[in-house]
DNA sequence: GTACGGGTTGACGCTGCGTCAACGTCAAGA
DNA sequence: TCTTGACGTTGACGCAGCGTCAACCCGTAC
């Protein structure tokens, strides 16, 4: 009988597996399953084994892996139990990445709907000064904190918003710099810790913004100040990302803020 | 003081909020949020309250919706809440989701590691004549069942495939009807019911193949077989889906298959 | 003058096909 | 034989959200 090796056009094996000619056209495209003959005119035909292979393409898919790695199974470079495996690890790791955006967002629903901002509390609030009132005039005086206060309040919400932007900002880069595992004494944290005094320096009212200010003793003071107490701490990352943000100051002060009295030292 | 309505470049907004220019050009690009300002020589510069959309938008971002949901949020068609609940619960379906994949792959991964046909598994193994030998020797004799399994034997596995493939196919366009709430008498079921009869037809040793044989009285002993017992329902999405197919083979046999004795209808 | 750090506007890349578009083929009916 | 219609072919765009060149203009500093 002749029957031997038949094969069949392009449609009736894609409904023969549940799909569509334009995927079969595709996993020919990609390398992932030739035809086992191609017609004179260019149709292309599949056999038994070619329907065969496209179920397993077909099964692994659902399973969600992707064509590359599907393709690798089929060279025999990767073992299919293998590549399931890793496979369902990387969906394990997916639904955690769903279930922790999942509290964020009913976090967020909850905030919102209470009539809160979610962006300020998303936002690292280091910057209000109103959070920090006792310590503040308890170091630097009543009338450091009334002028810096008097000045925040002074300005617009955009403008504010800008503020604790700048805030924000330095904080990431500041924990981007003590995670990288690179030196307080390096380039790129010195850089930082430039601009957290010219930070310091451009809010009015501190003693670090004053022309005979004691700028010195005020960084140095904050300084410590971040790995002492756990709600400043918290904006550079925790303890020790606070640590490496006090070394660099304390670098950065060693070698361009001299003691109190003259001024500040180079700072944008 | 002129500090009123700054604004500042591309670059510096990028920094603040945490993200880059490219991200800016882009939200410009589709117009969910365009810069406060635009130069004479086509730079953009945003201000606070441009960096305040910003970060909502970046908040929201991370929340994982998408832009057009986000600009919906923006154009107050939508409010907050409720976009963010649409997609808590898109979360939850997600999440859902993958739970049945992950079990999908280690179900696949067992049978895989103890030497099983996961490609089997997963079809419709209704052609397998061994599984039901007794069914079919009680009702249609020794000899339809052993003729019937030589055929069968005879098959390369690729052969086989595209025979099983065949009625997986079959029984995937039933359960469509089926749950499609199409009428049995309808065209569409009615063609189902051609091919349904051209299949059996098509099997070497059943009474529906012999050409003096009892066509008419095997599709109905069958169909009705579809329905009482679950084994064969399963292949048509369960007795509901089987009554369906009896219904629609009831109905060709009376319209195409003449009663015994006299050959088959009109079968491709 | 020139170098350098940014700005601009395209446009491709990634995933896996769905979906036209424009055009050959083939079997069947008038 | 011509027509029709179903099915085949090869491009190529579209989608989500930017990353990443590329080619070119601007402004400031040395």
């Amino acid at each position: 009988m002749e029957a031997l090796r038949r094969d069949w056009p392009i449609q009736d094996i894609a409904k023969l597996a549940g799909t569509t000619s334009r995927t079969l056209r595709h996993y020919d495209d990609v390398g992932l399953l030739k035809p086992s003959r191609v017609g004179s005119n260019g149709y292309r035909y599949y056999d038994g084994d070619a329907l065969l292979a496209l179920q397993r393409i077909l099964l692994l898919r659902e399973l969600g892996l992707g064509l590359p790695a599907i393709a690798e199974v089929f060279r025999n470079q990767t073992d299919t139990v293998t590549a399931l495996g890793r496979h369902l690890e990387w969906l394990g790791q997916e639904q955690e990445r769903l279930a922790r955006q999942m509290a964020s967002v009913s976090k967020t629903i909850r905030t919102v709907s209470t009539g809160g901002d979610p962006v300020a509390e998303e936002m690292f609030d280091g910057f209000d000064h109103t959070q920090y009132k006792d310590e503040v005039e308890e170091r630097w005086g009543k009338d450091t904190y009334a002028r810096s206060d008097a000045w925040w309040r002074g300005m617009g919400p955009a403008e504010q918003q800008v503020w604790k932007a700048r805030v924000a900002g330095l904080g990431r880069d500041w924990i981007a710099a003590a995670t990288g595992g690179v030196d307080p004494g390096s380039a790129g944290a010195q850089d930082l810790a430039r601009r957290h005094v010219a930070w310091l320096t451009s809010i009015p009212g501190t003693p670090a913004s004053d022309d005979g200010g004691d700028t010195r003793g005020y960084v140095l003071g904050l300084a410590d100040m971040y790995v002492a107490d756990p709600r400043f701490a918290a904006n550079y990352g925790g303890t020790a990302g606070a640590a490496f943000v006090r070394d660099a100051l304390r670098i950065y002060a060693g070698a361009h803020l001299p003691g109190a009295g003259s001024g500040q030292g180079k700072a944008e």
